[in-house]
RNA sequence: GCGGGUGUAGUUCAAUGGUAGAACGGAAGCCUUCCAAGCUUCAUACGAGGGUUCGAUUCCCUCUACCCGCUCCA
């Protein structure tokens, strides 16, 4: 649990969110609606620099990614193959004395004598009706079953409840009804689906359901051909979006960490199966330790190009201001891997709210995670939408003809038995898994294949609270008498700062200073968001910018004009928000100095 | 969905069964030669809906939102 300190913090930062105009509650005025929040004037500025970050780092300044931005509304067959549908529909049952819930088809059989109760009464003639049963160990005495229902009806209001016989107790074996907590008996399944749902058309019917997207990525795959043909890419490639997405989450917490309305930015990179990498290579590179394994080569495999785009990821985040000493690298273990994944790497930031080891250590919440997704997902589609998802490579081809007969039989025997396996795992039967994995085995050698993909996919709104949290510093500060003061300052990197520039004049009733002031606001406007404020003394002034995280402060004083110094003509004071440094800068200079530190 | 807590100006807090006050913040003005100075003026709140009551921000109920713990988060 996290101690009462931290927070206290996490809501001064909230109240900052608030006061200063970063993050509202959706739909205030009416009360609120739980999981959705509104960015304020500074909260869209700081979000729309991390997407604008995002998206040049990943596409516009790579030769090898290209961008898409596809409907939230898809196909609802689109969720189907991606196993969304039939995963977000599994019913759930809950045990009525420990509250705790279960998967309806993952609770474990038990066996045992089941008692039964019709309702209860207690000392002072309260009384229940409910029915109630529990399962006990066979051979247990009755009064372990009497201790369950004494829980279960105490918490229907019952003092000294005295549970009321409901016939003889049973034997049963072999059952799910009853709890692996406590033996109650369960609450009857009830679906509990994560997507919101939606009808396409003025008919309301089953037939016009469809989706809003739970993620982005889908219909990164879903358009993966016509991306392929249109953009002259060949693998390995990616295709980034940045986008909305909607999971109606049980517990939306932790202010806008998890919303029902959230923003994704993913990257789909699509590589060669490791069996084509050797075919053409000769053999498959793999990382030989941590870091950043460097510009990539043809012969990486899935691993290689997984641990790459880890550290770029982490590259990224330490661009727009987070220590990687603010990161936690994250390996899933095996166990707690998806399905289709052959390894995630999740990049976690230390958020004040995040709970604590051992150690008392912050562990960390998701900001991103990568995922190692093998062929899985084009396989899918390719398999639900009956259109080829595979690619044609020259390259493989020519490489494979030159390959001695035993390698070629030793790379088409392990890239069918990939396929096999993929093949039955998502329940296509064995004779017909047979057939198709040696189709694609054999396309293999002549250069066809499903592309394999490693998936960065990260929250817009984690990371830019994560980038608020952050930012966020108490600090001491003398004011205008020497007197220490609290100061509260968003350190934001200038990169992601809202506004990137404050104009002062030092005194607003001197016609001369203000004109001059604008004049200077005017140059500086064209390039970044500035902000101009002439209200109040200049240390206020300064103090308003700083919990605005504004990195740079100009003021036009009486040394601009030249009234003091002839030679600070048209000089201005650059105040630094961190430091509080100030220093002279001509104003022929200024827009230099400027861009140079905010991008 | 369950359990606990909370809800009064933008923020942080008061008071009260007879419809609310402060500090900081905000706006306007005066003043002010670089870090929330001073003076004047102004605006802004009882989460929503019921009930009890002559009268409810205050008591009761329901809803809602926020925080915490479960649960959930393929």
């Amino acid at each position: 649990m996290a101690d009462p300190k931290t927070n206290d913090l996490m809501e001064r930062i909230v109240s900052l969110c608030k006061r200063r105009g970063f993050v509202f509650q959706s739909s205030e005025i009416y009360g609120g609606i739980n999981g959705f929040w509104d960015y304020g004037p500074l909260g869209a500025e700081l979000k729309r620099n991390v997407k604008d970050q995002w998206w040049r780092s990943m596409t516009q300044q790579r030769e090898d990614v290209a961008g898409l931005e596809a409907t939230i509304i898809m196909s609802p067959r689109i969720w189907e193959a991606s196993g969304h549908v039939q995963t977000f529909a599994d019913l759930m049952v809950e045990c009525p004395v420990t509250k705790k819930r279960f998967r309806a088809d993952q609770v474990e059989e038990s066996s045992g004598i089941v008692y039964k109760f019709s309702g209860a009464k207690d000392a002072s003639g309260k009384t229940s009706a409910d029915a109630f049963e529990v399962m006990v160990p066979a051979g247990k005495p009755k009064e372990s079953a009497l201790k369950v229902a004494k829980q279960f009806y105490q918490l229907r209001g019952l003092a000294a409840p005295e549970p009321i016989d409901n016939g003889e107790p049973a034997k049963v074996d072999k059952s799910t009804l009853y709890s692996p907590d406590s033996g109650a008996r369960l609450s009857d399944p009830r679906p509990f689906n994560l997507m919101f749902k939606t009808f396409v058309g003025p008919v309301e019917s089953e037939d016009n359901v469809a989706y809003l997207r739970p993620e982005t990525a889908q219909a990164i795959f879903a358009q993966f051909k016509n991306v392929l043909e249109t953009s002259r890419q060949k693998v390995p490639f990616g295709i980034c979006q940045i986008g909305k997405a909607f999971r109606n989450e049980v517990t939306p917490r932790n202010f806008t960490f998890r919303s029902r309305e959230f923003e994704q930015m993913e990257l789909e990179f699509f590589i060669r199966p490791d069996e084509a990498v050797e075919a053409i290579c000769g053999e498959v590179a793999k990382p030989k330790g941590p870091g950043h394994p460097g510009e990539p080569q043809t012969n990486w495999g899935w691993q290689m190009w997984h641990q790459y785009w880890v550290e770029e990821r982490i590259r990224f985040y330490e661009n727009i201001g987070l220590p990687r000493t603010t990161l936690v690298e994250y390996w899933q273990k095996p166990e707690e891997l998806a399905h289709y994944a052959r390894a995630t790497v999740d990049i976690l930031f230390k958020f004040p709210f995040s709970k604590k080891n051992e150690k008392g250590e912050l562990m960390g919440e998701e900001l991103e995670g990568v995922a190692a997704r093998s062929d899985f997902d084009l396989s899918q589609h390719q398999r639900f939408s009956g259109k080829s998802q595979g690619v044609f490579d020259e390259e493989l081809k020519i490489s494979w003809a030159k390959l001695t007969p035993e390698k070629q039989t030793d790379l088409t025997k392990r890239y069918y038995e990939t396929r096999f396996k993929y093949l039955t795992k998502t329940g296509v039967q064995a004779e017909q898994a047979e057939r198709t994995a040696k189709e694609d085995a054999a396309g293999l050698a002549k250069g066809n294949y499903v592309p394999h993909v490693i998936e960065p996919s990260a929250g817009v709104d984690r990371l830019t609270l994560a980038l608020i949290c952050n930012a966020y510093a108490e600090e001491q500060a003398p004011d205008e008498k020497g007197k220490m003061e609290q100061r509260i300052v968003l350190k934001f990197h200038p990169r992601i700062a809202p506004i990137k520039v404050a104009v002062f004049p030092l005194l607003k009733n001197r016609p001369e200073l203000v004109k001059k002031a604008m004049e200077v606001r005017d140059l500086l406007r064209p390039h970044m968001t500035v902000f101009y404020d002439e209200a109040g003394a200049i240390g206020r002034r300064y103090r308003r910018q700083d919990e605005a995280g504004t990195p740079f402060g100009v003021t036009i004083d009486f040394e601009t004009l030249g009234e003091n110094a002839p030679d600070q003509k048209d000089t201005v004071t650059l105040r630094d928000r961190d430091s509080m440094t100030q220093t002279r800068v001509n104003i022929k200079d200024l827009l230099g100095v400027l861009l140079e530190k905010v991008r």
